[in-house]
RNA sequence: GGAGAAGUACCCAAGUGGUGAAGGGGCUCCCCUGCUAAGGGAGUAGGUCGGGUAACCGGCGCGAGGGUUCAAAUCCCUCCUUCUCCGCCA
């Protein structure tokens, strides 16, 4: 959520950056704006009534001890009170409509942040060659077939398409990444936890997915009960949750967090060959970071997630590029995002497997996260976040970049001491 | 899942319709005192919204949201959370 007074302030540098992201909505900030100025006369109106409301109901029981009649005082305060009734509702429906406008504005883009949709993205830098094959090399599906790592028929029987089992040597490889990432995070200082995967709603609310992206997401229902839960799609919706409603003190930030979880999500679209096997389904699994840090100390704490994020796919042995993200790619809670993109050779592109995003102050104002600065003042917390790494994406990349002539494929050295062995053969 | 009880500040806690939400602990500041302990005094309901250049003024705020009333921490309804007992269970 954005700042209703520099919307007030300044809402021309507000409606440009929401431009940059290729949408324009230039009316809606003028319709904020509207009804701001019509809810500020309402509220000065009701506080002026309540203030007198409260001064003259002081003086009920005042005269009632001294044994005079409060009738005539109490008639006139009963027509105040169905006035300032009146205000208030009128206040509180014009309210929930800014509020509702309010959240459907978008993060604004870093100033650095080029405008444009996703053909404006720049790599900023590859790391590694592309893997050259002197045979004639596999994509991952028949490769994990073929060595009995993922069973696809299986999986689309017990869940229907978009959906696949690990097994044998494949649920021991995707469980040695997991491990690997979750222990460089310690390493790092990083607190590891486990969330419940069926949140509230208010999560979903608090990201930023909510209420414009609630259809994007499994919902589960009881119907018996009234509550709500859906499956988070992201570790991310978990942990930005963590601190809602606190104050933090400066001492405590940065917030470093980790995260395993699977991730469930609805769109596992697009049927097209490119994204056959494990590139994209309804669950996949990934350790998230999160960190939550003060105003100064938010480029920082990006620069560090970043590099993290790319660490672990170099000691993988990876090919990959990092690209920043044009506005319009960015999601609509992040000022600034970067993706770190694997190369799958069969696909001949590149994927992503870690997108690290700026949200600045966007989700602490939707979620009142707030620490108290050097100035004693309270101020917004940034969250950020950044995969690190998504495995299920890792793992259609390791099987084909390190893939031999004879269908085996050879275990990433960093993975080996997790798995006991160097080559995984048919 | 069923029954009961409770939610007031950093902690404990009083407050069953009426002018400023008691009191204690803790914390901060001051005084006293060689130091410490003890003692004395003051502050301590966070915040948030609106107005004002500002000092400041006002609204809201007793788990959350509604309702009754001239007036709600207090009465009523719904929900949430915690505790106790029972049921179920890895």
């Amino acid at each position: 959520m954005l700042d209703i007074k520099l919307i007030r302030s300044n809402p021309d540098l507000v409606k440009a950056n929401i431009k940059k992201r290729e949408l324009n909505l230039d009316s809606v900030v003028d319709e904020i704006l509207d009804l701001d100025v019509k809810r500020r006369e309402l509220i000065a109106q009701a506080d002026q009534m309540k203030a007198k409301q409260n001064a003259e109901s002081k003086k009920i029981p005042q005269v009632k001890k001294e044994g005079g009649d409060v009738s005539a005082l109490m008639a006139a305060m009963k027509e105040l009170s169905s006035q300032i009734r009146e205000i208030d509702e009128k206040l509180s429906a014009l309210e929930d409509q800014q509020k509702d406008l309010l959240l459907g504005l978008p993060n604004m883009p870093d100033e650095d942040v080029v405008a444009g949709g996703k053909e404006q993205n720049v790599p900023l830098h590859y790391y590694g060659e592309k893997p050259q094959f002197d045979f004639e090399a596999k994509n991952h599906v028949d490769l994990c077939e073929g060595l009995g790592l993922i069973d696809y028929q299986r999986g689309a029987k017990l869940a229907g398409s978009g959906s696949w089992i690990y097994r044998g040597w494949g649920a021991r490889m995707e469980w040695a990444i997991l491990n690997f990432f979750i222990n460089e995070h310690l390493r790092d200082g990083y607190e590891l936890l486990l969330l419940p995967h069926m949140l509230n709603y208010e999560c979903g609310y608090v990201a930023g997915q909510f209420p414009k992206f609630k259809d994007e997401v499994y919902w589960i229902e009881n119907a018996s009960t009234a509550d709500r839960k859906f499956m988070l799609p992201t570790a991310e919706t978990g942990l930005v949750n963590l601190h809602r409603d606190e104050i933090l003190t400066l001492d405590e930030l940065p917030k470093k967090y980790i995260a395993y979880t699977p991730c469930y999500r609805r769109e596992a679209g697009s049927y097209r060959a490119e994204e056959r096997g494990m590139i994209r389904g309804h669950q996949f699994n990934k350790v998230e970071m999160v960190q939550y840090t003060t105003e100064e100390g938010s480029d920082a704490a990006f620069e560090e997630l970043v590099s993290k994020a790319e660490r672990l796919v170099q000691e993988l042995g990876l090919h990959y590029r990092l690209s920043k993200l044009a506005a319009g790619d960015c999601s609509y809670s992040m000022a600034r995002t970067y993706d770190i993109e694997v190369w799958i050779p069969s696909m001949g592109i590149y994927k992503e497997v870690s997108s690290a995003s700026n949200a600045r102050s966007y989700q602490a104002r939707r979620g009142n996260i707030k620490y108290r600065g050097e100035d004693k003042k309270l101020h917004f917390a940034h969250t950020l976040n950044a995969s690190g790494l998504a495995t299920s994406r890792v793992m259609p990349a390791i099987v084909e970049q390190y893939q031999n002539a004879d269908g085996s494929v050879t275990v990433p050295e960093v993975l080996r001491p997790y798995l006991g062995i160097d080559v995984i053969k048919p």
